[in-house]
DNA sequence: CAGACTTGGAACGGTTTCGTACAGAAACGT
DNA sequence: ACGTTTCTGTACGAAACCGTTCCAAGTCTG
């Protein structure tokens, strides 16, 4: 069941090698400043790793897995505003002049493992180097543009639309085409009620786009999705490559 | 038509002084680093201050009026992502390593009056100032604030709840009780049709929390709105709060 | 003043989505 | 094996919201 699917269609043009892709993006000197602070964690799916409101002691670089950041209302529901993988870290709001975090992260989909670096270090070390502090404050432009693309997608697309594009964007984060993810995950990202998900997985399937298993989602047809999902999805992976490779 | 209402009920939060809050804000020393470039420019309504795609040749520092800042999808409808006034400032990408902008950003419902200033003396000073460079960051993170709860606020919420949060977002960045808002404008901020901005409209006046007339909307309880925008509203304009004064 | 344009109000049927509730199916613990 | 929990499918009426169209009222322009 944990078997390695290739990935169908197009390629997802966000996760191609293993490892944390910012790190990865480093310059040498960059990459020599932290790495000595870098320590390895390893994550549960539902572990959290920052809490709303609590102060940032360390930011990690994911190597695994997908983070799913939540925003809560009223203390109550909670609903996804961003996703990020092996592509980003969490903690920007360091970088932004911010000490403590504004939402819930927690891991989602599969096990997380990311490398650790305690928040005065990094911050020190971005105190120094500008071509580092470049580096991260891009991802945390991207991530901006994700949660604009979500602000459009929800105003203007049906839930399977939407849909579409949230497996998208778990696709773009794990290495197969199986991606887990129950009806109640669906809830978190579409704010919708769990059987309009059930409604909206079935249409998706009629239409030969994905499969859907319990606890899963088998993606079929990657271009299919695209079309779904139109401008909504697209725009900030391409800013991603194109200011970070 | 253009007389200052007194602001009703409990005063909002962010437009307190004249001139730009941010600017303000900023140490001596740092002021007068970029003080010497800043350009006085003017605005009407609808004026586009920067273009998606196009490069960021300066950023602009709002005394006065509301821009929004919109993003289109399959360059047809376009969406509000968010709003700010003379709390803020316009080009942020430049900060985060982008030299384009990613969306429109146009004047609306007032004539707006800024402070330009051209793009490489900024990033001059900032590379010169931690200081400096970590205000206009807050600033962005806080943006970045503000649409996370449009997110939530388009998930959780009917269109009367959420065109509670608008108005207070307006009211906030404008010196009066009245708002020059046409349904067009609600629509553009809600992402609905405009028959439906009629009617929530008027429900909004049936609760006595604002006055409908022509092209403008009274603000008349401003509590009762803030009850209806719930969690969406608050939050990012206590953290402007905190991070910067 | 006359015509053009902007803004607002109302109505239609149709679709989407909601809240809720219940039941079957698969996985899990012991 | 058994009961329990988690996940999924389905159904119901109700509400929200949609696209569209038409018209009236206000504003602007010449």
């Amino acid at each position: 069941m944990a078997t390695i699917v290739p990935i169908s269609g197009d390629v997802s043009p966000l996760i191609q090698t293993r490892g944390n892709r910012l790190l990865a993006a480093l310059s040498r000197d960059d990459a020599a400043m932290i790495s000595p602070y870098l320590e390895p964690v390893s994550f549960a799916v539902g572990d959290y790793i920052t809490r709303a409101g609590a102060p940032i002691e360390s930011l990690c670089f994911f190597e695994q897995g997908i983070a799913g950041v939540l925003d809560s209302l009223d203390n109550d529901r909670r609903y996804a505003v961003g996703l990020l993988g092996a592509e980003g870290f969490v903690g920007w709001p360091l970088l932004m002049g911010d000490d403590r975090s504004p939402y819930d992260v927690t891991m989602r989909a599969e096990a997380g493992r990311a490398l650790r670096i305690p928040a005065d270090k990094l911050l020190a070390a971005i105190e120094q180097s500008a071509t580092l502090r470049t580096t991260l404050l891009r991802f945390t432009h991207v991530f901006m543009l994700q949660m604009g693309r979500t602000i459009v997608s929800s105003l203007a697309h049906s839930i399977e639309r939407r849909m579409a594009r949230w497996i998208l964007l778990y696709h773009d984060r794990v290495r197969a085409d199986e991606i887990c993810m129950t009806h109640e995950e669906f809830r978190l990202m579409l704010g919708v009620r769990r059987s309009s998900v059930t409604d909206a997985l079935h249409r998706l399937e009629e239409e030969q786009a994905i499969r859907a298993v319990r606890a899963k989602v088998l993606v079929v047809d990657r271009a299919k999705l695209m079309a779904l999902a139109g401008d909504t999805y697209g725009l900030p992976e391409q800013e991603y490559a194109r200011l970070l490779e």
